[in-house]
DNA sequence: AATGAATGAGTGTTCATTCAT
DNA sequence: AATGAATGAACACTCATTCAT
C-alpha cells in the first residue's frame, strides 16, 4: 500500500500476485501472462518494473522473507519464556493459515533452480541462514545460565532448524499434522522445553 | 537391459534419460525434445510408449523407487547390528554418489505438482510411506527385547523418517555435510545407536 | 520443386517467401509471422527447418547466389564474343526483371548486419568475391592474345566489378537508367568492348 | 552546441546519439530506448521534439548531410588544382576517420526504407544529387578551357559519382583499400588527373 | 515398432508511442 | 520544457502433442 494515496502500486500488485501464483503452481508453470492478467497490468508495464521473470521471483522471495520473519516474530512474541517461544514455532509451522500448506516456498523454488550459482538459490540460502540465526538467538536465551558454550548453542540451533525443516518438508507430502507433532516431541525432549 | 537380447530397450532408454534430466533440471524445464534427443529416440516413438510427459515422469519415479530401495538395502545389508544399519542410512544419505546432491527427487517433483490429487503426488506419498515402513522394520529389530509397544516403534520410525527428511531437505540448500551430521547426532542420542 | 512429387517442399516455400520479403522490406522489418503466413506454414514447422531467423536469411542468400549466377551465365551465354558478354552484364544489371529494382540484396542485408564477424557478412563477401571471379574469367578470354599479365587481368576484373557495383548501388537511389549507362560507357572505353 | 549557453541542447544530443547508433547498428535494430538512454533524455522529452522515430532519422540524415559536405569541402580546400581536389576526394573516402567504415549511411538507411515514396528515400536522393552537383562544380573547373560542353561536364560528373559510389559500396564488404584505389585509378586515367 | 513432418497454443521479451502531471 | 508510468501490438522462439507412412 502506498502510504499517501492508499493505493497499491503496480509493482506491489505484481509482487503479491506472483508470490501467490509461484507458490501455488510453481515458477515455470506460472506464465508472465497469468501474472499480469491477475494483477490487471499491461505486459510492458511489467517489464518496466522487472528486468526478467527471474528478477520478479527474486523480489518476491526477498519480500516474503521480510514479511515472514515479521509474522513469526509477532506470533511468538507474547510467549512467557524462550521455551514457549520455541514451542510456538511449531504451532506456527503447523498452521496452514500462517505458513501455507504447500511446503516451504523457498525449497520449492530451489528445486526449480538447480544451477548452483543461481540467484534464486542464493536468496534461498540467505533466507534459511537468516531463519537459523533467529533460532539461535531464541535458544541462546533459553540456555542462558545453563552453562552452555557458544558452540553448543550453535549446535542446538542447527538441530532445531533441522527438525523444523524436516517437518516443513514432510507435511505437504502426508497432508497431516504428525510431522509437526513428531518434530516438536523430539525438540521438547532434547531442549527441555517441557512445561 | 533386456535380459535376453542384452540391448537396452527404447522404453528403458527413455526412462533413464528422463530420470536424469528431470532430476538435474526439473520437470517443466526439461522438454520432451531434450529427452528424446539425448535418448536417441524419435518423437513419435516416445508417444508410442507413453501417453503424456507426465506419464513418463510417473514411470520414472516408480522405477527409481525400486532401484533406490534396493540400493539402500544393499548399502546397509552387511552392517553387524540394526543400530549400525540406521547409522549407515545417514552415510548413504550424505553420499552424493548414492543419493544425488540436488535434494530428494520426489520432493523436487512434488513441488512442481501442487495439485492435491495429482498422480505425481500420489507416487511421492507412496514412496515416502514405503521408505518410512522400511525404517520401522529396521527399528523394530533394533528395539527387539527392549519392551517397546508397536506404537512406540511406529513413533520412533516417524522420528527417524523426519530426521532423514530434514537432512535431505537442508543438504542441497547449504551444500555441506552438517545437516546429515546433525540429524545423525540426534538419532544416535534418541535411539541409543551409539557403539 | 520436388522432382518426384512435383510439390514445392515446405522448406523451399519458406526460402522463396523469405527471399522475396527480406528483399522487399528488409530483414528486421520482416517478421517470422509474415513469412510463415505468406508461405502458409505453421510456426513450429518453420523452426523445425531453420534454427533461427538469421539461419533462414543465410540460406536464402546462399540459394539466391546459386540461382543468380546461373541466371546471369544463361543471360550472357549466347553472346558472340567476350566483349559482348561484358556488355550484356550491364543489360542484365539494368533490367529490373532479372536483377530487382531495390538494389543489391546482399549489400542491403549487409547494411543490417554491421557486426564484422556476422555470418551474413561472410556470405555477402563470399558472394561478391565469387562474382568478381566470374568477371575475371570473362575478361581473361576477352584479353586473350593481347599480351596482358595475370595481374593486369585481375586489375581489370576489379575495375569492372567496381563499375557494376557503383551502378548497382546508384540505380535504386535515382530510379533511372543513367547509372548503368554511365558504368557501361566507362567500361566500353576502358576495356575496348566496342563493336 | 547552443551558441549562447554553451550547452548541447536536448534535441541536439538526441540527433547526435541517433546518428551514431543508426549508423552503427541500423535503423530498426536501434530502439528508441537505446537512443534516449545513451542521450540521457526522458522518453516523453524525445516525443516532444520528434513526432516519430522516422522523423528523428530524417533530421539526422539532413544534419549529417550538411556536416559531411562542409567536412569534405574543408578536406579538399587547400588542394592546388581541381585535379588534386578530385584525387583528395578518394583519400577522404578511404579514410575511416572521416567517412566511416560501415559504408554510406544514406545507402544503408535506404535499404531499410524500400517504400518508393518514403521521406527517407527522398532525403537520400537529395543528398546524392547534392553530392553529384558538388562533383560537377569541381570538374567544371578542372575542364575549364578544355572546350567541353556543359553536357560533357555533366557526364563526367556522373562518371566520377559512379566511381565514388562503387568504391563506397565495395569497401565495407571487402574491408580493404583496393576498391578506393581501383576507383581512383580509373578516374585518374579518364579525367587526366595525373600530376 | 518406429518414424519424419507438421502443428496450435504458448513462452518470455521488446517495440514505438501516449498520457497525466 | 520535461518527465515517470503505462500501454497494445508485435517480436523471435518453444511447448507437448498428433498424424500419415
Amino acid at each position: 500500500m502506498d502510504q499517501v494515496t492508499g493505493k497499491t502500486t503496480v509493482r506491489q500488485r505484481l509482487v503479491e500476485t506472483a508470490t501467490r501464483l509461484f507458490y501455488e503452481n510453481g515458477y515455470r508453470a506460472t506464465g508472465i501472462n497469468e501474472v499480469i492478467r491477475e494483477a490487471g497490468i499491461a505486459k510492458a508495464s511489467f517489464y518496466a518494473h522487472f528486468k526478467t521473470k527471474e528478477d520478479l521471483l527474486v523480489t518476491c522471495l526477498e519480500q516474503r522473507h521480510n514479511q515472514m520473519m515479521a509474522q513469526v516474530q509477532a506470533f511468538i512474541a507474547d510467549a512467557r519464556s524462550p521455551a514457549e517461544r520455541v514451542r510456538r514455532l511449531f504451532v506456527w509451522l503447523g498452521d496452514p493459515q500462517s505458513c501455507g500448506s504447500r511446503g516451504c516456498p523457498y525449497l520449492n523454488m530451489a528445486s526449480e533452480f538447480q544451477d548452483a550459482g543461481s540467484r534464486v538459490r542464493e536468496v534461498v540460502r540467505w533466507h534459511k541462514c537468516s531463519f537459523r540465526n533467529m533460532l539461535r538467538d531464541i535458544l541462546a536465551l533459553h540456555f542462558m545460565g545453563k552453562s552452555k558454550t557458544t558452540e553448543q548453542v550453535e549446535q542446538a540451533a542447527e538441530e532445531l532448524y533441522l527438525l523444523l525443516e524436516g517437518a516443513l518438508a514432510a507435511s505437504p507430502v502426508h497432508c497431516c499434522s504428525w510431522p509437526v507433532e513428531t518434530a516438536l516431541r523430539i525438540a521438547e525432549d532434547r531442549f527441555q522445553l517441557g512445561g
